[in-house]
DNA sequence: ATCTATTGATAATA
DNA sequence: TTATTATCAATAGAT
């Protein structure tokens, strides 16, 4: 329909193309409404010149046409929509959401009015594991300060010994044990009780370790 | 173009409108297809028929070019695809349960790497409280189930009595106690000790319940 | 479906 | 981009 034949493939001429593309595009919309028009249909079309031009026609709204598409593609093969991919994930989330929560109430001591003695004696050993694992990891980080502790105030101590042999040319301590400059030994490690003491800084308000360490001194 | 002209509006004649929609749509879709190939387009063009059946055209994939399409309208209103809310949505649910994850798996004594000593202390406290509330239920069950079997006990008991006295005529109930058929008060509720009873029934191999009752019993 | 007269779309040109 | 116009393609109406 021109001066002449055409074939159908890539017009190499930019600007011939670009003419072409406006022509075509404003018959291709004008086509598209008539046959929205006369034959009582749907229709939706959009289209992007090569340069990203956004160029659409709807019979309806677009919005609506590709929810309709999306619902009718769902209907067949199930898996085309990621909307809808999405939302089933979002719902999956939400379930395992609401599980957890309720677990973890559960575990707070909450919302406990469901559950059978059965349910009730799970939780209570499970309490009581975590409780345990929490304290060994407490008292595990407090001991190891403690050495850590020990291990700086002995090496201080250390020190003082040797300045003292400097200022005072002596080995003997005995004489010199009340003077102020003189640090204790840290933690009591040089021949002392180490394992009393730390645990003396460690016996916290708590029944299990104060019971431990009542039983231990009883 | 045709044997004569005709106005575009909705053609009345079902089957006349039927066999020009399938007409115009193959040239429609034709048109499409010549469009995109001479000019380098990308074009998208769905059509629903009045009776609801979908037929299509992409130059590439429609997935891909309503995606385009919705990321190109989302520059310009921001608002329009409904499928970032989703995506939003699952992020901060994502999000959630993930931090809920991290705190219930601390709870349950699990991956405390990271917690420093004041954080282990709470965790500590959160768990005792757990404890507590969950022993506290757990207790009133069995107590309240204790309690209910004790009432239908004394029913049955009273109930007892009063056929013993129908069939012996007498009130005298001391001669009798060694009989099998005559019942031992449930729970000694009928002057007896039910406290005591009671705690017997709910001790477990517990620390704290067995501590009590010990202390108690000292 | 198929045919074909006629209209409508558009290629080439300006 | 728009206008013109010769030509071709699409299709309305009939079969």
């Amino acid at each position: 329909m021109g001066r002449g034949k055409i074939v159908i493939e890539r017009i190499d001429n930019s600007t011939s193309r670009q003419v072409t593309f406006s022509k075509r595009r404003k018959g291709l919309i004008k086509k598209a409404k008539e046959l929205a028009i006369l034959c009582d249909a749907q229709v939706g079309l959009v289209i992007f010149s090569s340069t990203g031009k956004l160029y659409e026609y709807a019979s309806t709204s677009m919005k609506s046409l590709i929810e309709r598409y999306a619902t009718c593609k769902e209907e067949h093969h199930h898996l085309i929509n990621p909307e809808s991919e999405v939302k089933r994930e979002a719902e999956i989330l939400r379930q395992q959401l609401q599980n957890l929560q309720e677990n973890h109430r559960q575990l707070m001591g909450e919302q406990l009015y469901g559950l059978s003695v059965r349910n009730l004696q799970d939780l209570e050993n499970q309490l009581e594991m975590s409780l345990q694992g929490v304290r060994m990891k407490k008292e595990q980080i407090l001991r190891d300060e403690i050495e850590e502790l020990n291990r700086k105030g002995n090496l201080i101590y250390q020190e003082n010994v040797e300045l003292y042999k400097k200022v005072y040319g002596t080995t003997d301590m005995a004489i010199t044990s009340t003077n102020a400059f003189v640090p204790l030994p840290y933690g009591m490690h040089v021949g002392g009780h180490p394992q009393q003491l730390i645990q003396l800084q460690l016996c916290q308000p708590e029944q299990e370790v104060c019971e431990t360490s009542d039983t231990a001194t009883k």
